[in-house]
DNA sequence: GCTTGATTCAAGTGTTTGTTTGAATCTCGA
DNA sequence: TCGAGATTCAAACAAACACTTGAATCAAGC
């Protein structure tokens, strides 16, 4: 965390990420965010330039911090799983629970996934090329784990498993405001959050018609 | 459609609604949203008095216009299916179909989805309430039949159910610019639609157990 | 203690924003 | 043909906007 550059620089990044997370880029001012961090309303200009480019830094980095990993270091270890149908299954629930550590569990500031929605609806060509960069290389490592689940899946099917992966956890991330106004919905606590990666992983390994692992496995008369 | 009240009026909600889920409210000026119809500045706030205002009178009529009344009229006619999972699973696939229709298949203006993406990832209290009366009910009838779909499924549980389905459909609505914009991403054509049609529904009868029917069996050695 | 470069600050730039105004125009029944 | 209500229009309003400026302040090396 090399903060010891400029204190101000990153609480203007910080406090940029909040608002824009919150109220988006055209709804957030630039005199907004310098109050919200005590600075000054001219530092913005000083160490961004303009505001559009001070949100290209955010998002650079919002998108290098929350690059999820687990589905390239599975590649690199294939031979170790992709034959077991069963590892593939575990394989699978471990990717879940590295999307949902992300924008969940406290890896990474709350606003981090909210942000990240924003990207994803109103991506502008600038954001694109940083995109292809980063996020879509994990989206292929995602593919290919999936290809390996079900031998002989075309690349097409890959990719619907693969939204189908994603839109199931992002729905939670950019509809939390609206989930959470309906009465009776479960707040984002650590049990609804394991509920949800229990959920999903099942979801997923019977639909791929994978062998489920125990610790997966569901109790009867639970209610 | 009763447009003959106001020409000009109707042309503004159009005209603003393209602009909104484009760019978002606070990204779009009534100078823009006049221009786009040929009308005066000053239409906007003869006929809505605030931009605010023109806001909630179009997401009102957008969510009246978008509901999803199968999941209701399933309910009204449950023992005709609900015994039977063969029935429930063709109930499911159903309620896809209707919800793909909404948003994809030209029910609707093609922007439609996407003002309702803005609207999930950020609800104004005032919002809420249009929600609460319009959308919530339609999400609860399809949580009622999920649960027929599974004797004994908990209320948590028909509400992850229900998240599934859901989220796995918005994502391509409002990850859509992101997703077009990666290099081999099939466009939103028919053929897609119903590949992801299909690809949904079996992954929610393959989840939920349910008998797959005939014309949603996959057939071998396609690729 | 002085200099130099980096950073902060208050005040200002011109532009765009949502909204208002009052006159002009249209619509249509009497 | 007239008049009244509905609608449109060009012009203007104050407030907020992103951005600039030049002086003040700071930190550190000599």
């Amino acid at each position: 965390m090399e903060q010891s550059v400029s204190t101000t620089k990153e609480a203007l990044l910080f406090a940029a990420g909040e608002l824009f997370a919150e109220h988006g880029v055209e709804g957030t001012s630039i005199r907004a965010i310098a109050e919200k961090c005590q600075a000054n309303i001219a530092a913005v200009n000083y160490h961004f330039g303009t505001k559009e480019n001070l949100y290209h830094v955010l998002i650079r980095r919002v998108l290098e911090k929350t690059r999820c990993r687990r589905a390239e270091a599975l590649m690199k270890r294939k031979q170790d799983w992709a034959h077991d149908p069963l590892k593939c299954a575990e394989a699978l629930y471990g990717i879940v629970e590295e999307h949902i550590h992300q924008y969940f569990t406290g890896t990474h500031p709350r606003w981090y996934g909210r942000l990240f929605m924003r990207i994803l609806l109103q991506p502008t060509p600038a954001i694109g090329e940083i995109m292809s960069e980063l996020v879509m290389r994990d989206f292929d490592s995602l593919k290919e784990v999936l290809r390996c689940c079900r031998p002989g899946m075309s690349r097409e099917e890959s990719e619907l498993w693969a939204d189908s992966l994603i839109g199931q956890l992002t729905h939670y991330i950019f509809a939390e405001d609206f989930l959470l106004m309906v009465p009776g919905r479960r707040s984002y606590d650590e049990a609804f959050q394991r509920d949800i990666l229990h959920h999903v992983s099942r979801v997923l390994i019977r639909g791929l018609e994978l062998p489920m692992p125990a610790f997966l496995m569901e109790r009867k008369s639970n209610a």
